[in-house]
DNA sequence: GCCACTGTTAGCAT
DNA sequence: CATGCTAACAGTGG
């Protein structure tokens, strides 16, 4: 579900109701929620208040008073929901968390039980590997490093901006929304893009995420913000779940294949392998 | 009912 | 080391 749009439009819909506010007994529904850590370093957190919020990739770190740190990961159906406490939690609830003095509480639900919470410890003494492991913010990195990044890569375009450790915040929809944008085919080799293929793909990267981030993020299923609100980036995207459909830039047919084991669209004309020079796209094109 | 599919990633095999 | 496939889980739709 979430990607970093929808993340970025999760974190700035928490603020309001976390930052400042002191947070009460957790309520862990279902323990395996919880990563690493043993269960008793959760009441280190309660009665501490939320200083900030910030996104690293495609987590969520709540950070408390004492240098303590939740990092939060939704994986595929995880949500984060502000809810009056008097409101039923459904199964799927997998934390309940207290917001003192704000007739509020904070919920992690979460369907397929694939997210997950860890804490760093004071000053951040306890590594979390997630979190280490990432590389640049998809957002935050310059164009030089991004084209160092596809210097002698084996595996296809797509498979490296899948990669976390590469490059933090893409995930399926934005990678081929954005290969779409800037026009490479997704099983284009990485290390075979000259630069001014680059250049499009690092302006197609930020492009797509602040326009996505614009409209609050991409809803197909389960996806909402804090308050139960979607995103409508969806209604934007121009190959992702659009198979049979018609590329809205040339009208062929927009084909469906599998790259590293996702599901991948991309529209056969406007996407090639081998690029065309300027002179013969006229004739062929 | 059964099978295929789903927005992520860790872990394992190659 | 790098790259590729699968499992972890629950629900939905054909």
């Amino acid at each position: 579900m979430p990607e970093l749009p929808e993340v970025e439009t999760i974190v700035r819909g928490l603020r309001p109701y976390l930052e400042g506010a002191e947070l009460g007994i957790f309520r862990l529904l279902f323990p395996p929620l919880l990563r690493r850590v043993p269960r008793a370093a959760l009441a280190a957190f309660e009665g501490t208040k939320v200083t900030s919020l910030k996104r690293r990739g495609k987590m969520i770190l709540v950070e408390c008073e004492g240098g303590r740190t939740l990092v939060f990961h939704l994986m595929m159906t995880g949500q984060m929901l502000i809810e009056r406490p008097e409101v039923p939690a459904d199964k799927h609830v997998r934390l309940i968390v207290p917001l003192i003095g704000r007739d509020r509480e904070l919920r992690f639900r979460d369907v397929r039980k694939f997210g997950f919470l860890c804490c760093l410890g004071p000053s951040g003494s306890s590594p979390v590997p997630e979190l280490e492991a990432l590389g640049p913010e998809a957002l935050d990195i310059d164009f030089r490093s991004l084209a160092r990044l596809f210097q002698g890569r084996g595996g296809c375009i797509k498979g490296l901006l899948l990669d976390q450790r590469a490059i933090a915040g893409l995930g399926n929809i934005y990678a081929d929304e954005v290969l779409f944008r800037a026009r490479i085919h997704p099983l284009k080799r990485a290390a075979s893009l000259g630069e001014e293929e680059l250049k499009i793909l690092w302006k197609s990267i930020r492009a797509i995420l602040r326009l996505a981030i614009s409209r609050k993020g991409s809803s197909i299923r389960d996806y909402t913000d804090p308050n139960g609100d979607p995103g409508d980036f969806q209604a934007l995207h121009k190959v992702y779940g659009r198979e049979g459909g018609k590329c809205p830039r040339c009208k062929a047919g927009i084909r469906r294949i599998k790259v590293s084991g996702r599901s991948t669209f991309y529209c056969p004309h406007c996407q090639k392998k081998v690029r065309l020079k300027k002179s013969m796209q006229r004739k062929f094109g």
